[in-house]
DNA sequence: GTTTTCAGAATTGCATGCAATAATCGCCAG
DNA sequence: CTGGCGATTATTGCATGCAATTCTGAAAAC
C-alpha cells in the first residue's frame, strides 16, 4: 500500500470544512449570530483560525462579518437570487460549451446512465433521488468543462443557494420543464453542440431561479427547515 | 455636510489594500517569498491581521500559501491564462448583455465620450491614456449590468492578471483589432443590442487573451519589468 | 406605560508568545 | 571539489491575553 501523504490538516481548514456544513445542513440559520467563542470551542480549535475561517467564507458571501459586530448568517433575499442567478447561467452556460466540445464517448455514456436513472426517478416521483442525480450530472458536467476557475466560482455561487431546500417545494410543473431541459441537455451533449448544450443549461438555470424563488416565498429562505410551519 | 460615518480601517483591511498595491505594482515578483514578519512591520500591522489578509488573497488567487511554507507570488503560465480567460469572457459578456439593456441615455453618453476619447489615444499611439480609458470603459460597462455579483468575481479574475505588463507589449496588429472592437461595443451600446454587446466583449477578451499571451511569451510573465532585458 | 441612560457583561480586534515545522549553513565523508 | 548530514536559525501555525467596542438590562425620567 503505497503511503499516503500525511497531510496535517490546518486548523483553519477544520474550522471552513465543518462551518460549510454547519451552514448547509441548516443547523446555522439565516440572520443568527455566530460568536468566536462558542463556535471555536465547538470545532475545537481557537479562535485566531476560526476568525480566519470567517473571513473565507465571508469573501465567498455564505456568511457576512460587520466591524466589532461579529459574523451573521445573510438573510437571502430575492434580489440576491436575481443578480446570483443570471451569473450562475453564464458560468454553466461556458461549462456546457466546454464540457460538449471535450467529452469522450465514455463520458457522454457517463451521464446518460445517470440521466435515465434521473429520468426513473422523476416518473416515480422520487425527489431525494432525483435530486441527488440531478446534482451528479450538474457536476459531471462542470468537470468535463475542465476549468479549475469555473469550478472554483460555480461552486462558491452555489454554495450560496445551496441553504436553500427549493427541493421540497418544487412543484410539479417547474419540475416538469426541468426534466424537458434535462433531456434537451443529453440530446446537446451527444451531438456534442458546445452552444447548443450551453444554451439549455442557461435555460435550466433560470427554471432553477423559478422554483427557488417560489421556495424562498414559500418561507424556506436561507438554510434549514426553522421557519417551516409545522 | 453631513457627518461621514467614520469607519474604522480595520487592520485586515488595511493589509489587504497593502498587499494588493504592493501586488499590482509589480513591487512583489512572482515566486517571490512572502515573509509574514517582514511584511507585518512594514505595513504596520501584526501577524494575526496580516495572516488573514494572507489567506483572503490567497482565495482570490493573487497568492498562493503552501502549509507551513508561507505564500508566495504564484507565476502565472500559459495554462492558467487559457483556464481564466473564457471564464472572464463569459462574465463580460453577460455583463455586456445586461448593460445594454440597463443603459440610460445618459450612460452611453459618457461612454461614447470615453470612447472617442480613448480612439484619439490610439491615433497618436499614446498608450497609457488608451490604456486608463479603456480601463474606464470596461469599468463603466461593468457598472451598468448592475449586479454586485458580477462585478465581485470579474474584479476577482481581472487582478490575477493586472500584475502582467502586456499594455507595453500590446503590438500594432491586436491594438487595431482590439479597437476595431471597442467600435463594435458602441455601435451596439447605441443600439441597446444586449446580444451583439456580449459577444463583441467576448470577441474583445480574446483579443486580450493573445495580447496577454504574447506578453508572457515576451518574458513579461508576471507582475514587475524584473525580467526584462532591458 | 414608554423612553432614556448608564453601568456591567459579553464580544470582537489585535498583539504577542510558544511550540512545531521548514530552511540554512557549516562540517565531514568520499 | 562535490554531495550528503546534522545542528542552528528562521518561519509558520496556533493559543492566549488585553484593550476597545458593542450589547444587555435594570433603574430613572418623562
Amino acid at each position: 500500500m503505497a503511503e499516503v501523504e500525511a497531510f496535517p490538516v490546518s486548523a483553519t481548514d477544520k474550522a471552513v470544512t465543518h462551518l460549510r456544513r454547519l451552514l448547509g445542513s441548516g443547523r446555522l440559520r439565516p440572520g443568527e449570530r455566530l460568536k468566536e467563542q462558542e463556535l471555536s470551542t465547538e470545532i475545537g480549535v481557537s479562535r485566531t483560525p476560526l476568525r480566519e475561517a470567517l473571513k473565507l467564507l465571508a469573501q465567498e458571501g455564505l456568511i457576512e462579518v460587520l466591524p466589532n459586530r461579529g459574523a451573521r448568517v445573510p438573510l437571502v433575499s430575492e434580489s440576491e437570487i436575481d443578480d446570483l442567478f443570471p451569473v450562475m447561467g453564464a458560468l454553466e452556460g461556458l461549462a456546457g460549451t466546454r464540457a460538449a466540445a471535450k467529452a469522450t464517448d465514455a463520458d457522454i455514456d457517463d451521464v446518460r446512465a445517470l440521466h435515465y436513472q434521473m429520468a426513473a426517478a422523476w416518473r416515480r416521483r422520487d425527489r431525494a433521488t432525483y435530486h441527488r442525480l440531478n446534482r451528479e450530472i450538474h457536476d459531471h458536467l462542470l468537470r468535463l468543462a475542465d476549468s479549475p476557475t469555473l469550478t472554483r466560482l460555480h461552486g462558491a455561487l452555489d454554495a450560496r443557494v445551496a441553504g436553500i431546500r427549493f427541493e421540497a417545494e418544487m412543484d410539479g410543473a417547474l419540475w416538469d420543464r426541468a426534466m424537458g431541459e434535462h433531456e434537451d441537455m443529453l440530446k446537446a451533449l451527444e451531438a456534442r453542440n458546445g452552444p447548443a448544450l450551453g444554451a439549455v443549461l442557461q435555460r435550466h438555470l433560470e427554471t432553477k431561479r423559478e422554483t427557488v424563488l417560489a421556495a424562498l416565498q414559500e418561507g424556506f429562505a436561507g438554510a434549514g427547515d426553522g421557519q417551516r410551519p409545522v
